[in-house]
DNA sequence: GTGACTCGGAAGGTATTGTG
DNA sequence: CACAATACCTTCCGAGTCAC
């Protein structure tokens, strides 16, 4: 077998163990048989383009990084200073399209749940967090597709902070801050009412779905809730949250009906 | 309590079989 | 013949048990 097939396979046995997933998981994913896999990471056997496709899905790098096992397929969040241009550009690891989702998708539920008094900041996080990773269990895509780290407080969405202070100088939602059973609470107000042509129904139907869940909670309570969830209990504190361990949720978290096996 | 042993399940490798 | 799936094998690891 050609050494090019033994490197591709080495890449593959790579991401999918830091995945922390078997390679029975994976052939699941894929739809092909588990020694198929085996094989794939040995480099005994070809790899289909539609193979190599899946597998830049499942594992969130492009085919490029599948390919070309020079390069780090790691996707790095720009950290350190940041050069201030005079153009006020997002210089944050989020596409234009899903800055523009993150934006419409928070003023959806300010809209919705932001006056509530149990809705704070933190509830918001994990708001989110739930929309992202319930959508993401539906439908094997991303809707926000924020970054997650798991922090004390649960899991924070890293592009958030700046998003805000961009929404809030366009004077698209407010910031106020407040007190909830004599714990300061920071809270957002929207400024409008979100671009509804900008999220799709089974968007709507997911992010209403969360909300009705858990926009009772309080912060304590969403935060136990959250801290039982699979993907959360996976990641170890300060490191981003893994997309793909939804697939391993047990109920209530689960949100997605699974095919029996037996046919 | 602890070290040795056994057992069972999960994970991964490989020989064999089936198919186009 | 090339490739993919099935079936079987080995290895590893954790849980349980028992003698000391």
């Amino acid at each position: 077998m050609m050494i090019i097939y033994k490197k591709i396979g080495n890449r593959i046995k790579m991401l999918r163990e830091k995945a922390v997933m078997s390679q029975d998981m994976l052939s699941q994913r894929m739809g092909i048989s588990r020694p198929a896999v085996s094989q794939i990471e040995s480099g005994e056997r070809k790899i289909s383009a539609e193979e190599l496709q899946k597998l830049s899905h499942i594992f969130h790098v492009s085919m490029d990084d599948l390919l070309n096992p020079v390069k780090e397929p790691e996707v790095h969040l720009h950290k350190g200073k940041e050069e201030k241009t005079a153009k006020p550009q997002m210089r944050i690891s989020v596409p234009q399209k899903n800055l523009q989702k993150f934006k419409e998708v928070l003023l959806y539920i300010l809209n919705k749940v932001g006056a509530k008094e149990n809705i704070g900041e933190t509830v918001i996080y994990k708001l989110l967090y739930f929309i992202d990773f319930d959508f993401y269990e539906k439908y094997e895509e991303q809707l926000i597709g924020a970054t997650y780290i798991k922090n004390k407080y649960g899991p924070t969405p890293v592009e958030f902070v700046k998003i805000v202070e961009r929404m809030m100088a366009d004077k698209e939602i407010e910031k106020v801050k407040s007190e909830y059973f004599n714990f300061p609470q920071t809270k957002y107000l929207p400024c409008r009412k979100p671009d509804l042509a900008k999220l799709m129904a089974n968007e709507i139907e997911v992010i209403d779905d969360v909300l009705n869940r858990l926009s009772e909670m309080n912060g304590s309570q969403i935060s136990a809730y959250s801290h039982s969830d699979v993907p959360w209990m996976t990641t170890a504190d300060g490191d981003a949250i893994e997309y793909e361990s939804v697939f391993y949720r047990m109920l209530p978290y689960s949100v997605r009906a699974y095919a029996e096996e037996n046919g």
